[in-house]
DNA sequence: CAGTGAGCGAGCTTCCGCTTGACTT
């Protein structure tokens, strides 16, 4: 047995390294941290101390067992963790929970995974920073106390099973004080002015007018004004430019880039980024550090120098400018600069690492050297310039091998100008005044968000992606499915001296693919900032990092800041809780023409709803529940009416009654048992018949067996998990070497036998009469089954040996 | 799984950061 035990976070790391050390050394994970508070209750003191209570992490059980085991047999154990608040927490929870001491572990840290980083980390070793741990101590008690106060305050006032917190609150703020910006925003028109003259050499060239005009009579005069009149160039002006290359990724900007190039999803940038770190390809991919190992900048010299020449190498250091960064791991770079990825089998891994090698080999490249060209076009007829722009590329640099990406394209670039002289008179070939409407402020995409939570320093790398997800699961923000609707514009051309006039053509206010608020999420936003300024706040974050940070440096104890926070914090969830007005979004929308009585639009205990009549009446209310494609904002009287004439009869199929209507899981179809789902797009409102009998007969065919194995039918369908088969009340994954669309005879076969024979290894009993099995789990765990009961069997007690009668007894217990 | 919404009250929900698999349909 090694005597020393090294303990890091990640298990690929822990991987690498084991090389770098001899055979002296064991280099064990912890994944992540393995002790937390508890989360059934808030789990602090906050009546005197505000200690803590920890708990081992549920899924962290197993790991602590065999960390113990291997410290127990080790002399010395090296606590190296990452070098940053959460890593020295880590360091003190394994500490603490393998029952260390003094003598026997060492805390070492080191942020570049090298040899000679590591060989120097383990001759210097320092005592656990105290202060560091307590100020994560601080981090982590005060998200508890803000998210679980709060959010029973929302259960109680709103709709239950609502969530608030430090990060995702202000997240769903941002989004909804953009939709509120887009909605109030003023749209204007204008003419612009733009030319394309010709050159004695009959070369042509673009430029613009360096004024616009209000209305279309103002153009047109200004149109009428150019007839006759003579251009020539005023003045030529050359500029020398430079470029310099974007730092290399942190997590935060390879999610913007692989979002606006490869047009991934955040998490999903994650997850191939992850596969090429597990794969030794790529350094850590949750970092906020811009910076480059020695070794990384030498090895990007060598192939840059190598590849382009001496001239292209330009080796620098980027330091990181942003709010509360920590620092603990290098910039994203490959591990490897001489491989260019071209092995990677995975398509998106290879093009995720390719733009990796791109930007960060291009950020140790030369500056790009650029020359701009500034052109002033007179006119014989009035004051006002034309304007053309061109820049040509004198020395390429960086730009060799990249350029980034930009979020919002408005301007066309400006390309290159042919061979112009001053004096020289120009001729024009037309001249064009163009409506032009003023843009609506961009909706947040994914990672725009991130970037701007990055910006307020709010959130992680490693909660940039749950943190996305969170916000949608609970309702409160979605993606846009509006395709934007068609607006005209006037272009009024001036060519040969005459004026013609054409109406075109563009599309405006989509929001497909964006993030958008629901209804849930406007409502519980307003009410936080009504009660709560102060956590809502895009400056919170920012001033309590402040105090972190005093507590790092020792200036501040810890539990002060938190007695400090509470004695505000708590009388506002007391006094909100006992005084607020119940919050609905409730919008009154006219009266029934019938009977007169009230019509209202709210969000209810089970979502949006339509209400007739009021609670004071005399007869009861009538409630019907308002679908998807609705919102409280701006659903109308008619519409609301429409919903109570659900559910609608559509006719008969097989002699059974064919219903249309809206269920807790959205709009459906009924015939006698059967339900069939109503996909997006067609309403429960307006489907005929024969669309709904399409709609079963599909659902039938999808349902019909394809084959049949033992005399049990074998069905196909795609389900969350991607494509599968069904079997025996077995769901069988079929991977994508399989060719879902035309399995053969002998795939299905196998499938299911390759199943039958996993499923048999696992399984220790199985009673089927009474549908209770004994099954093998992970890590020597057993666990006894019946229907959807899943109960952990206690390692006391021995699985061969377990009965009928015991498991029975067992399950019995479980109920209580 | 496919109607509930007042009010009563049981019993449930919830945070942010650090890490991977196991597991779902």
């Amino acid at each position: 047995m090694a005597k020393n035990l090294v303990i890091v976070e990640s298990p690929a790391k822990a991987k690498t390294i084991e090389k770098f050390l001899g055979s002296d050394f064991k280099v064990a994970s912890s994944f992540g941290h393995i002790s937390d508070l508890p989360s059934k209750d808030l789990g602090v003191n906050v009546d005197g101390d505000f200690k803590p209570k920890y708990e081992i992490s549920k899924d962290k059980k197993t790991v602590v067992k065999n960390l113990k085991n291997l410290a127990d047999k080790s002399d010395l154990v090296w606590l190296a963790s990452d070098e940053d608040r959460e890593g020295e927490a880590i360091a003190w929870h394994l500490f603490r929970l393998l029952k260390l001491d003094e003598n026997k572990a060492r805390r070492i840290v080191f942020n570049e995974i090298t040899e000679s980083a590591i060989k120097n980390a383990i001759e210097n070793p320092r005592p656990i920073d105290y202060n560091l741990v307590d100020a994560q101590q601080a981090r982590r008690v005060l998200d508890r106390i803000v998210g679980y106060e709060l959010s029973p305050v929302l259960w109680k006032k709103i709709k239950s099973g609502l969530s608030a917190g430090r990060v995702q609150s202000v997240s769903v703020r941002l989004i909804v004080e953009k939709e509120r910006e887009i909605k109030n925003f003023n749209t204007e028109s204008l003419y612009r002015i733009d030319a394309e003259f010709k050159t004695n050499n009959n070369d042509s060239f673009k430029a613009k007018l360096d004024k616009t005009f209000k209305t279309k009579e103002e153009a047109e005069s200004f149109l009428n004004n150019n007839k006759n009149s003579d251009f020539s160039v005023e003045n030529l002006e050359k500029n020398p430019l430079k470029k310099t290359p974007s730092p290399p990724f942190t997590t935060s900007t390879l999610q913007q880039e692989a979002s606006r190039k490869l047009y991934f999803s955040v998490s999903k940038t994650m997850t191939v980024a992850q596969r090429l770190y597990e794969s030794g390809l790529i350094t850590y991919m949750r970092t906020d550090s811009v910076n480059l190992s020695n070794f990384a900048k030498d090895s990007a010299k060598k192939h840059i120098i190598s590849a382009f020449g001496n001239q292209y190498s330009n080796t620098k250091s980027y330091h990181t400018k942003s709010k509360g960064v920590q620092d603990a791991h290098e910039a994203i770079r490959p591990t490897n600069f001489s491989s260019f990825g071209d092995k990677i089998l995975d398509n998106d891994q290879k093009r995720l690492y390719q733009l990796i090698w791109k930007r960060t080999i291009a950020s140790q490249m030369s500056d790009a050297m650029l020359e701009k060209t500034n052109v002033k076009i007179k006119s014989s007829n009035y004051e006002n310039l034309f304007i053309a722009t061109g820049q040509i590329v004198k020395f390429d640099g960086f730009l060799k091998v990249y350029s980034e990406g930009k979020d919002n394209v408005s301007d066309e670039d400006s390309g290159i100008l042919p061979n112009i002289q001053i004096n020289e008179n120009l001729v024009h070939n037309f001249i064009n005044a163009t409506q032009r409407f003023s843009r609506e402020p961009f909706r947040y995409t994914e990672a725009s968000l991130v970037k701007k939570l990055e910006d307020l320093g709010i959130g992680r790398p490693s909660t940039y992606a749950p943190t996305i997800s969170t916000i949608q699961n609970r309702g409160y923000v979605e993606k846009g499915t509006i395709d934007g609707e068609k607006r005209n514009y006037i272009q009024l051309s001036l060519v040969n001296e005459i004026i013609s006039e054409n109406l075109l053509e563009e599309k405006v206010g989509s929001d497909k693919g964006k993030l958008v608020p629901t209804d849930t999420g406007i409502i519980v936003t307003d009410f936080l900032i009504n009660h709560f300024e102060n956590i809502m706040d895009y400056n919170f974050t920012a001033n309590v990092e402040q105090n972190f940070d005093h507590i790092a440096e020792g200036k501040q104890e810890w539990t002060s800041m938190m007695k400090e926070f509470y004695k505000n914090f708590h009388p506002r969830v007391e006094d909100v809780h006992k005084n607020a007005e119940r919050e609905s979004g409730k919008r009154i929308l006219g009266v029934h023409p019938e009977n007169k009585r009230e019509i209202s639009v709210k969000l209810g205990k089970f979502g949006p709803m339509i209400q007739v009549g009021t609670v004071e009446d005399e007869e009861k209310p009538i409630f019907a529940s308002l679908p998807p494609e609705f919102q409280i904002k701006s659903v109308t009287l008619e519409q609301a009416l429409d919903l109570f004439s659900l559910p609608r009869e559509l006719g008969e199929y097989n002699n059974e009654i064919v219903l249309a209507n809206n269920g807790k899981y959205g709009p459906y179809i009924k015939y006698g048992k059967k339900f069939v789902s109503i996909p997006k797009g067609i309403s429960p409102l307006s489907i005929q018949l024969n669309d709904a009998l399409d709609l079963i007969k599909m659902k039938e065919q999808s349902e019909a067996p394809i084959y049949n194995y033992e005399g049990i039918d074998v069905q196909k369908g795609k389900g969350k998990f991607g494509p599968f088969i069904k079997w025996n009340n077995m769901f069988i994954n079929v991977s994508k070497k399989y060719d879902w669309e035309n399995l053969s005879e002998n795939d299905i076969i196998q499938l299911i036998e390759e199943r039958k024979k996993k499923e048999k290894e696992k399984v220790v009993h199985n009673w089927s009469n009474e549908n209770i099995r004994v099954e093998k789990g992970k890590w020597g765990k057993f666990y006894l089954i019946k229907g959807k009961i899943r109960k952990e069997i206690s390692k006391s007690i021995d699985v061969n040996a377990l009965t009928l009668d015991d498991a029975k007894q067992m399950l019995e217990n479980k109920k209580e």
